[in-house]
DNA sequence: ACCTCACATTGATAAATGTCTATATGTATT
DNA sequence: AATACATATAGACATTTATCAATGTGAGGT
């Protein structure tokens, strides 16, 4: 199939489960470590760790490390490339 | 879990898997009756039928019957939530 | 009334995904 | 170097999802 289209599906695969989208609300303060956003889930470390790749994968956020620590953050470029697309088809919808 | 997480997660559901990118992109061109979509994709009727499910409980694609044909199109508004949504990660994201 | 056509639904199956426990890795601290 | 801590990875398992063949539904056409 496509490579476009596989790409795009990656993109949103960031948002099509509810922890991730928790996740993302708990970004939205600011920039947070890994054990924060554990305290805040109701799910394993592993789980919360596969979830980071996923989010990290799909360009969404982005992961810095210090120490032992990951600090994740929501990236703009990646809002961005998501946002971009969804306009895309915004704007055809609205010839009909 | 949260309900908004569940409504967020089931919009962007529409955008994760590759046939739905590649049926979204066909309906760039305007409404498209189902037969036409399933002459452009290399998928079975029933599965086609399948994702315009999905596409249509996301809110992103409007369906509608004429006589025995069902033409989809896709929704401004059903875009427009989604946008809605990936500008309040982006405002935040902006901030550090 | 019957048949045909377009689409939806059902049921089965394989693949992908989310979750956990257990273990590994890598980074400080003592 | 030994230990403790934060996170990642591996492996196992259950759930969800994508897919197809078969069947149902409903709207025209003959």
């Amino acid at each position: 199939m496509g490579l476009d289209e596989k790409r795009t599906a990656l993109i949103f695969k960031a948002f099509c489960d509810e922890n991730r989208i928790k996740i993302l609300h708990l970004l939205k303060s600011g920039e947070k470590c890994a054990c924060k956003l554990l305290e805040e889930m109701n799910i394993t470390q592993p789980t919360l760790s596969h979830h980071m790749k996923i989010l990290c994968d799909s360009g969404i956020v982005i992961g810095r490390k210090e120490g032992k620590w990951m600090h994740y953050s929501i990236s703009s470029d990646g809002i961005d490339k998501a946002l971009c697309y969804l306009e895309k088809l915004k704007n055809i919808g609205e010839e009909r």
